[in-house]
RNA sequence: GGGCAGGUAGCUCAGCUGGUACGAGCGUCCGCCUGAAAAGCGGAAGGUCGGCGGUUCGACCCCGCCCCUGCCCA
């Protein structure tokens, strides 16, 4: 479990001598549609910080308006870093993802500011802020495995984990074909047991953690969706179909995307394809507050007013004196 | 005014030729989560089966009246 120091303190204390004792990185996390990225700017603006992106889905080029990545002028000046690193056809990885924001990190800190991490992907927040060692993947075990799941289905895969690893397989459900695959994978890999489980919330004093949420998630959720209709999704869809979309496993899965192309194949008209986007991001919403929810080193600011000044108020809470 | 179809979980609908509603999907709520995480998975709550009366040992399912919805005829 222990990690080599130098991984460590990658994103969390690199080169700042405590003159300034504001944070070494600041989290800005929370459900969706709770205003994180004008958040972010404006944060960013006062505290002298860069964007980094920890949204799963903004890592893809070309996906702008469905992810409501930031656009150059909501960006205002401001650096956004590790937004456009994938692909639609690759695959997503949080092992890569943590390495390239972990040296992205350590170079604005280098430069003298705090990094500022803004995304709702629960899984790519912790990569950065705990130390998490991913076991490595092979594509053509992962493949056999996927063969082996389609065929014979996840109970038969889950009773083959219970023989190898019988911890593994009593922590994930015999039906949770996904997670049995990767558990098989890595036992395969390594030669030892999948043993791998979530950290702890361990303490990070030089990290301030803040969530953003706000009561009227859902309206602005179907705002958000309507938006986003009227801005070109559909155009957005069709030009990144051609450019792989389909046989991309991460990408075609996003929401608003998926639903679009749902409803190029005709399962949807596009009132359909747009309800169902709205239902799936709500329940997207719901997901990620219980995933944040668990941490308790999290900062849950409402963000139904400017969340900013309370925002401020957490990161410069150390300078108790001076304002 | 007459005829037909229908009124069952928040929504859309199954179901029972009378014997405690197996209900399903969606929605809602709660939870899990180590290389696809906007993914993957688990659990729970919700119904006086339109109303009233009758037949019956017993009715959501039979009979009568009434109310509501849709369609058709006038």
């Amino acid at each position: 479990m222990r990690e080599d120091p130098e991984v460590r303190s990658a994103p969390g204390c690199g080169g700042r001598p405590e003159a300034t004792d504001g944070p070494a990185l600041i989290v800005l996390c929370g459900p969706t549609a709770a205003g994180k990225s004008a958040a972010a700017v404006a944060l960013a603006e006062r505290v002298d910080g860069e964007i980094v992106n920890a949204d799963s889905m903004a890592t893809y080029i070309g996906m702008e308006i469905g992810t409501a990545k930031p656009t150059p002028a909501e960006r205002r000046g401001i650096g956004h870093h590790c937004y456009d690193i994938w692909t639609v056809r690759q695959p997503a990885a949080v092992a890569e993802y943590s390495r390239l924001v972990r040296a992205r990190s350590g170079e604005i800190q280098a430069r003298g500011r705090v990094p500022i991490l803004v995304g709702g992907s629960g899984l790519y927040v912790r990569a950065i802020v705990d130390d998490i060692a991913f076991p490595g993947t092979d594509p053509a075990i992962r493949m056999r495995l996927e063969r082996d799941l389609a065929e014979s289905g996840p109970e038969s895969l889950h009773a083959r984990l219970s023989a190898a690893d019988p911890v593994a397989a009593a922590s994930i459900l015999p039906r949770n074909g996904r997670r049995i695959v990767r558990a098989l994978e890595v036992i395969e890999l390594s030669g030892r047991p999948f043993s791998a489980t979530m950290p702890a919330y361990d303490a990070r004093p030089d990290v301030v953690q803040i969530a953003l949420d706000r009561p009227d998630l859902d309206d602005r959720v179907q705002a958000r969706v309507d938006a986003m209709w009227r801005r070109g999704l559909v155009d957005e869809v069709r030009m990144l179909e051609r450019q792989g979309l389909r046989e991309g496993p991460t990408a075609s899965r996003a929401h608003g995307y998926a639903q679009v192309l749902a409803m190029f194949d005709g399962e949807y008209d596009a009132a359909g394809a747009r309800a169902a986007t709205v239902r799936a991001t709500r329940r997207f919403a719901r997901r990620q507050r219980s995933w944040f929810r668990r941490d308790p080193r999290l900062h849950w600011i409402d963000s139904s007013t400017d969340p900013v000044p309370a925002a401020l108020r957490l990161i410069e809470r150390p300078a108790t004196l001076d304002p």
